[in-house]
DNA sequence: GCATGATCATGC
DNA sequence: GCATGATCATGC
């Protein structure tokens, strides 16, 4: 029966979400609708309680981002939405959460969005302790709901697959203290407006709001600077990690370097990595493969398989990168201390990239969730020797000016037209922004092979393998995004 | 077979 | 010598 739980009892309130296993959005609100039940149940009281005038039930716009979210809450669980910072269901201290699935290409699973936890105020001063605070009172205890998201069908059709409670597991609640502090540090410094999502490893403080430019607010600290709002989350690649961990359970058991190396918490995650890759520091690249017994062979893999060795795992995959999406990069610096490769990222195509605003771009989200474990070598005239590593990311000047401008560049390029000039033969060669005129971005081609259809009538290679169709049909091989390899010299200048 | 990270090679 | 365009290599 509709609405049918007990609010005093976890396992009432578990037992009964259960059953929305398998079910659509239309479904409840079909459900819904049959039924007799037309008013609210509010857990603040203790029965139900008939609100006819302030109930108003409207289909809500299947367009509408967002009116999913209500839904379940409304008209399974019966209870108005509020908007005060207490527990969903407050006698049990229980917290619905909903958030989607998307299904890769490959077939597989992943969490398809952060889950947000609740605003962070810059508009007054912050709450020191971490259990005292609206975050721990949102995670304690969650009614974690997922549902498959397929954006080529219908949002009402979107079909609820998992109900679990979850609470985070002690090991990672250590790292999630370590993020909260972090974040409220920052605010206390009156830097709310400087926070990047990638500053922390797994609760974050995302962007709210749809843009910059209405949604700033001003700080309580420091010179009150207007910020842009912010709400605490679970990070994408967190929720990534709960959902084949504690859902699917079918997750491949990565190593952890924290369990390798037995560590103290007490310490930041991010320092104990660096720690593990300074005590080799002087060692260079032969010894290192000496000490790990991994053949001196120079290919591509070595410099990172080195860094995980140090890091005391085997493979090529650490728990906690995954959960906090910090992605490995070996640098070397050369006897003249400049760095000759630029660094790559994920190719895209060209007719996605017109269609994007900086703020929902995949490369913005990328920087901003991202971070980085550089691990620095430098030739000494015969090996590359290790200086010295840290946990970088792209400060918010950096991505929210300088990227952004030079983003924007580069699609209005492509959007309004690509000249290529050629011979005939390869090199083509095009208008795109150089890497010399950039400060931080340029892309160039990341494919097996080059590939082009060009409107002169020039063709070369294999364009639906290794290019894709740019807005005026013309085929251009396959770019990607690099970052100067200028530009990362002096992210490492200071272990140089 | 592709995503990801890394490096090569030619022309100016 | 360097910038740009092109390509390689590993792991999943």
């Amino acid at each position: 029966m509709l609405f049918d739980y007990d609010d005093t009892s976890e396992d009432s309130i578990y037992q009964y979400a259960k059953k929305l296993e398998g079910m659509t959005f239309q479904q409840i609100m079909d459900a819904f609708n049959n039924s007799e039940q037309k008013y609210y149940r509010n857990t603040k009281n203790q029965s139900f309680k008939v609100a006819e005038d302030t109930f108003s039930y409207t289909v809500p716009d299947s367009k509408a981002k967002g009116q999913l979210g209500n839904v379940i809450e409304r008209y399974y669980f019966g209870y108005m939405p509020n908007g005060i910072q207490d527990a969903d269901f407050s006698k049990t201290g229980i917290e619905l959460k909903q958030t989607c699935i998307d299904k890769k290409k490959n077939g597989d699973f992943t969490a398809g969005e952060r889950l947000s936890i609740t605003n962070i105020s810059f508009s007054k001063p912050v709450e020191e302790d971490f259990y005292s605070s609206h975050v721990w009172d949102k995670i304690k205890k969650i009614l974690l709901i997922h549902y498959l998201r397929d954006k080529t069908i219908d949002r009402w059709q979107y079909q609820i697959k998992y109900v679990n409670m979850f609470s985070p597991p002690a090991e990672d609640l250590n790292i999630i203290i370590q993020d909260y502090n972090k974040i409220i540090n920052k605010i206390k410094k009156g830097k709310a407006h400087e926070i990047s999502e990638s500053d922390t490893l797994y609760l974050g403080a995302c962007t709210k709001g749809k843009d910059a430019k209405s949604s700033m607010i001003p700080q309580y600290y420091g010179e009150h600077i207007l910020a842009r709002r912010r709400n605490f989350c679970f990070k994408r690649q967190y929720m990534d990690y709960v959902l084949h961990e504690y859902v699917l359970k079918n997750r491949v058991p990565y190593e952890s370097i924290i369990k390798s190396n037995n560590l103290n918490m007490n310490v930041s995650f991010e320092l104990q990595i660096i720690r593990l890759i300074e005590k080799h520091i002087g060692k260079t690249d032969k010894e290192l493969c000496d000490l790990f017994n991994r053949p001196y062979n120079q290919n591509k893999a070595q410099w990172t398989d080195i860094t995980y060795r140090m890091l005391g795992i085997k493979g090529n995959k650490a728990e906690e990168f995954l959960k906090a999406n910090i992605s490995v990069r070996s640098i070397r610096v050369e006897l003249n201390g400049k760095i000759n490769e630029n660094m790559s990222f994920s190719p895209f195509k060209f007719k996605e990239l017109v269609k994007e605003e900086w703020e929902n771009s995949a490369i913005y989200n990328y920087f901003e969730t991202t971070r980085f474990l550089f691990v620095v070598y430098q030739f000494d005239g015969q090996y590359y020797k290790l200086q010295g590593a840290k946990i970088w990311n792209m400060p918010y000047y950096d991505l929210n000016v300088i990227a952004k401008k030079e983003w924007i560049e580069i699609r209005n390029i492509i959007r309004d037209g690509v000249k290529f000039t050629h011979k005939f033969r390869l090199p083509v060669n095009n208008n795109l922004p150089k890497s010399k005129n950039s400060k931080i971005l340029h892309i160039r081609p990341h494919a097996q092979k080059a590939a082009y259809l060009l409107k002169d009538g020039f063709m070369i290679g294999d364009i639906h393998k290794n290019a894709n169709e740019l807005p005026d049909g013309q085929w251009m091989t396959t770019q990607s995004f690099w970052v100067n390899n200028t530009y990362i010299e002096k992210q490492i200048e200071d272990l140089i």
